[in-house]
DNA sequence: GAGTTTGAAACT
DNA sequence: CAGTTTCAAACTC
């Protein structure tokens, strides 16, 4: 299907282009080219390169902020929970693989759109391509997605920053309306691309030449931002919106910048590129126009069908978007593009995560914050096909799944996009808490998108509830049921395995899946499609009703989304006692109350969760794996893992085991003290990565579901740690640095006023048993995690 | 695939 | 807060 939709979306585009003229020739270039050198040409510009340095800025900047985006995700990922943000791609994953398997592209998009989806996609595609330094789809598509994670999360400080000002409100509305808005505020203000066509087509050829090697480079260098923004030709698009020295114009541009860069790789390569790629797509046929770009052109035709699936399904979730004004289309094209890479992002995860785990809990985060935009930015797509999302809540679905699972993101590619179920509060807070300014951006981009959701039923589905408060992701809604139970099934043999276990499927009969019984509901995630649950209310559809049902929840305990796992290294040595001698850097947040299990099973959700039990929990005979409470170490757990997991549950055991003790796994976290094991790090982090940004601890921030944190665990779960890995697990020490303190302090300050500890055994649900961390030895820990990360990032590609 | 077991969540 | 019930996942056959 996807492909066929790719083929008839870019013969649409095809057909669009020849319109308008070939793609390289559409209108949309020449304006931009035109008015660049007009603006070049105009006193005004002369007047504001005068005014500033923004000459020089203007690349720089561009560059800086395209490389947050692109690659800074490294240093991000590593350093603030942010990147977290970046892994939760689960939601994207759906929407990938929704996407792909439902080439929701409808011819009904105008012309316009076709092109200039297809721009986007091309664009897109390079991109990736560009960012892999790998020849390897999935790291390519990793990458994008951090980007997207990374733009999300610089939109949403810039919008802090900028947003100060009352300017800012506009911003908010970044819906696509908005958007256009704000663009044209750009283009009036003179923020014109200082780059002319030569620097376009300059970067055009450094593309064709070079986009797989220098990108290499440049990932291997995360220092060489600008090197990245070279290639990606972000000057030429960012051209028309150079940034403004105005605060207001600032934010605009840092979302120009954004999207241009998106748009940017679209453009040049949607008007280059794009008719290549397009018939080579249709028709395989060699590229008859573009000859230039035979290079590109390969690239692309590996992301072609991708990006098409994603333009298709974003493009038309909105047909009716089409913007008019060639500028906005720029801008569209950049929002369109998020779109696009989110869902290319996932696609190109799941991919990835299907082979390996991948899959951040930072991701999450960032997703979420790039989901509310690109809710907000993007049109949702028809409902079934989840195209969007807008927002948060994509990773939560992700995350959700895992957590439980958690164990890794499973994904199955399930496609079925959830979508997290932010809550107002909790995107709030939650984007509070990351960026201050974000907030409003959200906030309004959200209206944006509940208001077209609204207007189109299908949409409401999808995307409702970045704009709402509470929330979660938004399940695709469940496009097919087929045999849930068999799709459970497949998705729990996956999860074992650890392939898949990024999606949730929840199969409530009784609870409507608004208790916290429901898997989806608890990690925060809608219900999707292979949910076989009976009357569901855990819905975009009944986003309201959820979103009161989650507060309602959350008053009674605050971290009932929270994620269930705390992982820390420091967090044993309060309660220290048994759990610290543990070498689990995770614990469960409440503790288990097991009595046959053994703690050896599932039913144990410090089992369930990869971590050993601690003082918190009440379970009898105490046999757990991972650390038992009495005290035993993982160490000693292994070796009782071997034992006790022949018995029982071995291959889940073992595989923990192995991944923790795994020799990437160890690379990553050389410390014992982060013993990350795949499952912990992957888990806690997740949960945490999650449970922050989906959902904050906090009431306030307990927006998201914590759950979504679990899901991104299990993407890390994943066999293939190490580049995902890497990245995750990178990230996910950052993570708890980051989040760390705010989780447990959050935690702590919250539910144990200082008590961290929930001595009484019987108090569960609130106590975060490590709320230690926040104390001290949270932030030790963070940083030391910061430091590896960073360095043991190289490692990916280069190590041996 | 149906039935059982298990323990968390919800309720009283 | 403790006990009981409900619920759905995990597990077994």
């Amino acid at each position: 299907m996807g492909e066929e939709g790719e083929k008839l979306e870019r013969k649409s585009e095809s057909e669009a282009s020849g319109r308008g003229g070939p793609v390289m020739d559409t209108p949309e270039r020449n304006r931009i080219t035109t008015s660049v050198s007009k603006f070049e040409d105009s006193p005004v510009f002369n007047y504001i390169s005068n005014l500033s340095p923004i000459k020089s800025v203007k690349s720089l900047r561009i560059s800086q902020t395209f490389n947050s985006y692109s690659f800074s995700s490294l240093p991000s990922i590593f350093t603030s929970p942010h990147v977290s943000s970046l892994k939760e791609s689960r939601f994207l994953r759906r929407h990938s693989f929704s996407d792909p398997s439902k080439p929701e592209f409808s011819s009904d998009n105008g012309s316009k759109v076709d092109s200039v989806d297809g721009g986007i996609d091309v664009a897109h595609n390079s991109d990736e391509r560009s960012f892999d330094p790998g020849s390897s789809m999935g790291e390519a598509f990793v990458d994008p997605t951090y980007e997207c994670s990374n733009l999300a999360i610089e939109v949403s400080q810039t919008l802090n920053n900028s947003c100060r000002s009352p300017d800012c409100s506009t911003m908010p509305h970044c819906g696509i309306g908005t958007t256009e808005t704000f663009v044209h505020e750009i283009s009036r203000s003179g923020f014109v691309g200082s780059e002319g066509h030569l620097e376009r087509k300059r970067n055009i050829e450094q593309n064709k030449e070079g986009a797989g090697c220098d990108w290499e480079s440049l990932i291997s260098d995360a220092t060489d931002l600008l090197i990245f923004d070279s290639p990606n030709g972000t000057e030429s698009f960012n051209g028309p919106f150079q940034e403004p020295s105005d605060p207001r114009m600032r934010f605009s541009t840092s979302l120009v910048s954004e999207f241009s860069h998106y748009e940017i790789n679209g453009l040049q390569k949607t008007q280059t590129v794009c008719p290549t790629v397009v018939e080579d797509s249709d028709s395989e046929n060699p590229p008859s126009h573009v000859g230039e770009e035979g290079h590109l052109k390969e690239l692309e035709a590996t992301g072609d069908l991708l990006a098409g699936t994603s333009l298709n399904t974003c493009m038309d979730g909105e047909p009716s978007e089409q913007f008019d004004n060639e500028d906005f289309s720029g801008l569209h094209r950049g929002m369109r593009r998020r779109c696009l890479v989110f869902e290319m992002v996932g696609t190109h995860r799941k991919r990835i995560e299907d082979g390996s785990s991948s899959g951040s809990p930072l991701l999450a985060q960032s997703e979420i914050n790039i989901e509310s935009n690109d809710k907000q930015l993007v049109p949702t797509n028809n409902g079934s096909s989840r195209c969007i999302v807008p927002g948060i809540g994509l990773h939560l679905n992700a995350l959700a799944r895992t957590s439980k699972d958690h164990n890794v993101f499973s994904h199955e590619t399930l496609t079925t996009e959830n979508r997290l179920i932010s809550d107002p509060s909790s995107t709030g807070s939650f984007h509070h808490s990351w960026n201050t300014g974000q907030e409003p951006l959200n906030k309004s981009l959200a209206v944006t998108t509940m208001e077209r959701n609204r207007g189109d039923p299908d949409t409401q589905s999808r995307g409702t509830e970045d704009a709402s408060p509470a929330s979660g992701y938004v399940a695709g809604e469940e496009i097919s049921q087929g045999s849930p139970k068999k799709k459970r099934h497949v998705q729990r043999r996956l999860e074992n395995a650890g392939e898949t276990e990024s999606c949730k499927r929840c199969n409530c009969k009784k609870s409507k899946c608004l208790k916290l019984y429901c898997e989806c509901f608890a990690a925060g995630v809608y219900c999707v499609e292979p949910c076989s649950c009976q009357d569901c209310f855990n819905k975009p559809i009944h986003e309201a009703t959820v979103l009161e049902t989650r507060k309602q929840i959350e008053s009674r305990n605050p971290l009932a989304f929270a994620p269930k796992v705390i992982r820390s290294s420091d967090s044993v040595p309060e309660i220290g006692d048994d759990s610290s001698k543990t070498p689990a850097s995770a614990r469960h947040k409440r503790g288990c109350n097991c009595k046959k299990s053994g703690c050896l099973k599932k039913y144990c959700e410090c089992y369930q969760g990869g971590v050993g039990c601690s003082i918190n929990c009440r379970c009898e005979g105490c046999k757990n794996a991972f650390g038992r409470k009495d005290g035993s170490t993982l160490v000693g757990a292994e070796t009782e893992l071997e034992e006790e997991t022949e018995t029982c549950e071995k291959s889940v055991v073992k595989e923990n085991l192995r991944k923790r003790f795994s020799p990437n796994a160890i690379e990553q976290n050389p410390d014992s003290t982060l013993p990350a094991t795949p499952f912990q790090s992957s888990r806690a982090s997740l949960q945490l990565p999650f449970s922050y940004k989906n959902k904050p601890l906090r009431s306030s921030f307990l927006s998201i579901g914590s759950s979504s944190g679990s899901y991104t665990s299990q993407r890390f779960g994943m066999p293939n740690f190490l580049q995902p890995q890497h990245k995750f697990e990178k990230q996910i020490p950052a993570i708890e640095e980051d989040e760390m303190p705010e989780i447990l302090q959050g935690n702590c300050s919250p539910i144990g006023n200082g008590g961290i500890k929930s001595s009484s055994p019987n108090s569960k649900r609130v106590s975060p048993p490590h709320c230690d961390f926040g104390s001290t030895p949270g932030r030790r820990s963070s940083r030391k995690l910061i430091l590896q990360s960073i360095p043991s990032f190289p490692c990916l590609t280069p190590k041996d």
